[in-house]
DNA sequence: TTAATTAATTATAATGATTATAAATATAGA
DNA sequence: TCTATATTTATAATCATTATAATTAATTAA
């Protein structure tokens, strides 16, 4: 797995030590497109190291959010904010309904940047692009449900 | 103001009440682009109006961006979520040093909203286009500091 | 206007994600 | 191995937001 290697080595890089409660969190990371929430990091890996503690989740992912390793996509209705290992300039769409979250790439991102960029006066760090809607599956239960 | 007005007038539409804390918070979104929180609006209207509970303003605001009457940015890095009363199609770029928030036009943002709708299937209700970075302000703050 | 109905507001407590703290443990280097 | 430092863990605390139920206000009909 190509990305995992490359968040270890942002750590790396970072004067930081490569742990094996790192390494776990790390590989989830990059077998998964699920968008998850720390929570979710924490319930897949615990059965294989139950020492793991939510405390240690949320660290190693703010580090590597820091670093700039891995997006914050925020809280999309639930709450609870998600994360994606795609730090490639991407849109997101959210179910508001059943909270799936979709990648979709989009070229347009990356001139909206470069305008935001050169217009701003900001040094740019990182960006959020989300849609929210019904995915398919919850407008064929919404349609059912309210006989429309 | 013209868009307090709208504000009030897409309550009514939804057969909602249009009470005087709906009226003061109305009036406080439209007269105000620093994209406040529930409890920044709580803050600024209890002087005048010292019955005004919390939970009034964040019923509000959730009934008014149910409506998508306002856009609901979300946490910009303070842990609290942030409102826009601007619905129209725009960047927000957040500094995540003071967490000002700066709205920016962009006529591509529709170009990606059209393509998403038609090739994600989902039934788009909203987008949320946030970047991050640091403002000139926090940008000559942090040279000056760091000796850089 | 008044009574009746319904919606909205308020006060209070509860929830739950995230963070703070400090002690225990593991890592990297001499 | 020993030492210094970073990390993890367990625990408790914080704080934004939501739930609940009682009170109050707004609307409608008489």
């Amino acid at each position: 797995m190509m990305i995992e290697k490359q968040l270890l080595d942002t750590l790396k890089q970072a004067g930081l030590r490569v742990t094996p409660q790192r390494q776990a969190i790390c590989a989830y990371l990059a077998g998964n497109d699920e968008h998850p929430t720390a929570a979710m990091i924490y319930e897949a890996l615990k059965e294989d190291m139950p020492s793991l503690s939510l405390m240690t989740v949320y660290n190693t992912l703010n580090t590597l959010a820091e670093l700039g390793a891995i997006q914050v996509i925020g809280q999309v209705g639930d709450d609870t904010v998600h994360y994606d290992p795609d730090t490639e300039p991407h849109v997101n769409v959210v179910c508001v309904s059943c909270q799936k979250i979709i990648d979709m790439p989009s070229d347009r991102l990356s001139k909206i940047r470069e305008e935001i960029d050169s217009q701003s006066g900001f040094k740019l760090l990182g960006a959020r692009m989300v849609f929210y809607g019904l995915c398919p599956d919850c407008q064929a239960e919404a349609g059912q449900s309210s006989g429309n």
